[in-house]
DNA sequence: ATGGCATGACAATCATGA
């Protein structure tokens, strides 16, 4: 049966590394793309100080889990396009997390799941198993997400390079924080549950990445490791129609040190037909 | 030599990031 064709829906996600110093280029870069659904990461900001007037003004509605100083996530969603938030999730369940790097939501039949991955600092640290940890904690709890919803969306900064070409210098990383065979072994458990990398739906640049060190002018040097990531249900693969990195936020002035990821996807209400 | 930037909290450096 025909379908009513729908304007594409395009899903964000970007670590801003603060969104107060931010706030302009966010602004900025709503007002020139047309982004749907933008999951954010670093926010670095309380609950009391999110920038949500300026976010609806610029027409979005906003759902934020933050905290002072570090960590902190956000979804915005285009007010005009997707009705209101239902199940927000500011905490993953069967975690007991104080850092604010979750938040869940549901809107126009999709799951959205905004995630920022704790990094690990060393492999072998504390913090490195406090990661891989919550990673576990992540697997399960989507596991049973994914049985109750068809249509589910993982965006985030992972804080995980899940393959070498996602590398500038593999050798120069292998083994190392990032890259370290059993935070890869945590990316694949994530696809296992059926999950698909957007990005490599696509055939891509070589050398796309989108995270460089605000050090040695790595970005210039294109030194680069692809962390962030949009995973999608197989409900959503089957409609997603591209994927890239927005890479020109990263040559402002002042900029985030990560890029953000976009996908779109084909329609966004409209049900496959079962 | 493990830094080099950048950010925030805080008031000279320090924790953290990736």
């Amino acid at each position: 049966m025909p379908e009513v064709a729908k304007a594409p829906l395009r899903l964000a996600t970007w670590n801003v590394n603060s969104l107060k110093i931010r706030l302009p280029q966010l602004l900025s870069w709503l007002h020139t793309r047309t982004v749907d659904i933008v999951c954010l990461q670093e926010t670095k900001l309380t609950d009391e100080s999110f920038p949500t007037q300026e976010l609806e003004d610029a027409g979005y509605q906003c759902h934020f889990a933050g905290q002072k100083t570090y960590n902190g996530v956000a979804i915005l969603l285009r007010t005009e396009r997707l009705p209101a938030a239902e199940a927000v999730l500011t905490a993953l369940p069967g975690s007991d997390d104080v850092q604010k790097r979750f938040l869940a939501l549901s809107t126009a039949d999709m799951r959205v799941v905004c995630a920022y991955f704790p990094n690990g600092q060393a492999v072998g640290s504390d913090k490195y198993r406090y990661k891989l940890q919550w990673i576990e904690t992540l697997t399960q709890w989507l596991k049973g997400e994914l049985a109750r919803s068809e249509r589910l969306a993982l965006l985030g900064d992972f804080n995980i390079a899940p393959e070498a070409r996602d590398v500038h210098d593999p050798l120069l990383w292998e083994g190392q924080v990032l890259c370290s065979e059993p935070e890869r072994e945590g990316f694949r458990g994530l696809v296992a549950l059926g999950l698909g990398d957007a990005f490599r739906l696509f055939e891509q640049p070589e050398r796309s990445y989108t995270w460089w060190d605000y050090r040695e002018q790595a970005f210039r040097r294109k030194m680069g490791l692809r962390i962030d990531h949009i995973l999608l249900s197989p409900a959503l693969s089957k409609i997603c129609t591209a994927c890239e990195i927005d890479v020109e936020l990263r040559r402002l002035e002042r900029p985030s040190d990560h890029a953000p990821v976009v996908a779109t996807l084909a329609h966004g209400h409209g049900r496959e037909a079962r």
